[in-house]
DNA sequence: TTATATTTTTAGACAAGCCTAAAAAATTTA
DNA sequence: TAAATTTTTTAGGCTTGTCTAAAAATATAA
């Protein structure tokens, strides 16, 4: 269908679009760790493809059939995550790259089989959505514990910081998905913020307070 | 570790060893659709890495990392099959291509994984063996139904040909792997092979005897 | 054993995807 | 608004893996 490099494009432009509307050249770039000319060359190539709207100069963004390729690439890679997680016992701090490799395997046919074997799920373990075989999700309405005001709480249910050292820090502190905390303090000194979690005192820092999502 | 291509000369090559020793450019050429020339070029980089014996014009075979290589890469294939089959309720015929995708994937945790989550299974969806993760496997011996006496039987327990529409075929006649038959009668005219299956005659040509086997 | 046919290799080219260096456009600053 | 800076694109090159055409080596046949 499309080329490995292509996917991964689409991919990036897709997740910086969260972000803004429009996509710069040098996001791609440090998105894929790439360099801008090389940026430059893929994206006439998705052009001509009407995969992006692309004007030299002007960034980018998606088209309709650009986005739907971009969120059937999620849809494999949170799936494959799912998997790995819930059925193969791996952590959650282990499975992203495995995922990053998984979700280049083109057939639909196994993606759709695949989640009906773990019962349609809807979150991977990280607490992100899982779009549906029609590329449907819920977006996610959360909240970075910075972001909330003191006395506020709510369940963790996700991070904006995938990397395996953020989660290795969140599991060994206990702070995973579903647990129920309480934004207690905020130390003006320097924005640690001070949590409750099952009856007991937590500090975290303001940078880890800012990659961690909770539902209100 | 190894890119795709490297990856599918070394099952190529390993593949056709088990019929001659030495292998020759030509047949790596067929039997991955490909030219001599572009052959002869992956064969002096294999031979760089230390993954075949090659000298100009001699033909080449496995070095004893190239085959651990190849047979690791066998054991990935088939135990993705067996996935493909037993959790997801594919058809035996229909999960090669997806398989050859699968088997791709680099890391040896997730076989490893993969293995023990399905019962470290010894045989793919079609009878071939499964490497266990230090490589051994059984080997198959078994007879192609062609080659065996008049009033043999044996259990059906492999195929020589992995093409869908012969699967197929097998499947609408009820020959699949495990089931017990008697080779009743070979016609002279054409070869025909005459079969007892469940007490029921079923006549199969040279073809199809060559390349279904049992285990006596 | 020489001629013919086949197989294999070499030479040179091409596409994909990346790079560096330089030019062009856009943006920011003075 | 002109100058300086940053961003983006172009130009040209590299590697991987492929190809065609031609040359070289090997195998077969007369």
């Amino acid at each position: 269908m499309h080329t490995l490099a292509e996917e991964n494009y689409l991919k990036a432009i897709y997740k910086l679009s969260l972000i803004a509307e429009n996509v710069s050249t040098n996001q791609i770039a440090a998105e894929l760790a790439t360099k801008a000319s090389s940026v430059t060359d893929m994206l006439r190539k998705l052009a001509d493809k009407l995969l992006i709207n692309y004007t030299r100069y002007q960034g980018v963004s998606l088209t309709q059939t650009g986005e739907k390729v971009a969120v059937n690439i999620i849809r494999r890679h949170r799936l494959w995550e799912y998997f790995l997680v819930e059925k193969l016992h791996f952590k959650w701090d282990e499975v992203h790259e495995m995922a990053e490799e998984m979700e280049h395997i083109s057939s639909n046919e196994l993606i759709d089989r695949l989640d009906e074997f773990m019962g349609f799920p809807t979150r991977d373990p990280h607490g992100d959505p899982i779009p549906d075989c029609n590329g449907n999700f819920k977006t996610n309405d959360l909240k970075a514990i910075s972001a909330v005001d003191v006395n506020t709480c709510g369940i963790i249910s996700g991070v904006r910081d995938h990397s395996s050292s953020f989660l290795q820090y969140l599991e060994k502190q206990g702070l995973t998905i579903g647990k129920k905390i309480t934004i207690k303090e905020i130390i003006t000194y320097d924005n640690t913020v001070v949590l409750q979690m099952n009856n007991k005192d937590l500090q975290i820092s303001r940078d880890v307070a800012n990659n961690l999502l909770i539902a209100l």
